[in-house]
DNA sequence: ACCCATTTGACAATATGTTGTCATATTTTG
DNA sequence: CAAAATATGACAACATATTGTCAAATGGGT
């Protein structure tokens, strides 16, 4: 490869960052709106997904390094959920301080209500996307993340 | 297209909407990491980057709008750097209140050394990536943006 | 059994980002 | 020109996320 043919790969790299930066801020506000009816964030959301996904219920800390935020950030989401009565620490027989995360009755309902929201509206984002092209961007997008991670040399937490 | 299939692009669409959380917390914090010996952070790296590349100084909600990022933010971004020392506040003859942010001369230091950071790591991520792929991720993000800001119908502040 | 590194959650400080409200300045419209 | 709509920055409240510190719990190695 040329210099310059690297220089433009370098650029559009860049470039790249920018369009990550903005389209994650586009993401959180659009989530935000979505499912604001239901009295949800975006953040709140992705943690209450995260446990409802889960075969099995995990302890925080578990759930953090699944989702690849820190983990005291989704310690005080958890908190919060289950203050809200949407989470329930359950006892870990495994371990006495990492209480595992469950849905409660009202959860199981919310997580439904908001599939029930979420679904129309990523089938709306995906009308007309090639699935081909989404495959690569996938792709991209992890290639660059792995990357990323490496070069912090597991520092997170 | 069969309901199958397109219930596959949206269960792709879902996935990559993880892959953006990701890779944006992953290149934050890898960001971070990179200008932290300059004592500047992400978010400063990129209002600095804004103001320098602009062709000619700009007001705060200008940048804002351009940066994709409410206005208070960017306002208070750039005012933590004109304490610093690196930007300066510059009248406007067209208007009396919209100061024009322009770097001031350790301003201009600083940025020539975030890029003098910033090159060898965007070629060090850029390595061996395709730039066809490249391009098509920055397609399907700049799309996917397009819609959700749409959605949004121009709320954003 | 004991020590030590690791894991985990509590608590707190800080950075980032959105939203709301207000006062002032500018622009548009009638 | 006057009034209304819009743009802008100041100030403040809040949500999100990282980082640091600490104590308790776990697990491994001697």
């Amino acid at each position: 490869m040329s210099e310059n043919e690297h220089a433009s790969v370098s650029l559009s790299l860049s470039a790249l960052f920018l369009d990550i930066f903005r389209t994650n801020g586009s993401l959180v506000a659009a989530g935000d709106q979505l499912v604001a009816p239901l009295g949800l964030t975006s953040a709140r959301w992705q943690v209450l997904g995260a446990v409802a996904m889960a075969p099995v219920p995990q302890p925080v800390a578990h759930i953090a390094r699944d989702m690849g935020l820190a983990r005291q950030g989704v310690q005080r989401l958890v908190n919060d959920l289950v203050d809200a009565g949407v989470l329930t620490l359950q006892d870990n027989p495994h371990h006495r301080r990492a209480k595992l995360v469950c849905l409660t009755p009202p959860g199981h309902k919310l997580f439904s209500s908001v599939h029930a929201l979420q679904r129309p509206w990523v089938d709306g984002l995906a009308q007309d996307l090639d699935p081909a092209k989404l495959a690569v961007a996938a792709e991209v997008l992890q290639a660059l993340r792995q990357r990323l991670e490496a070069g912090l040399e597991e520092d997170r937490d």
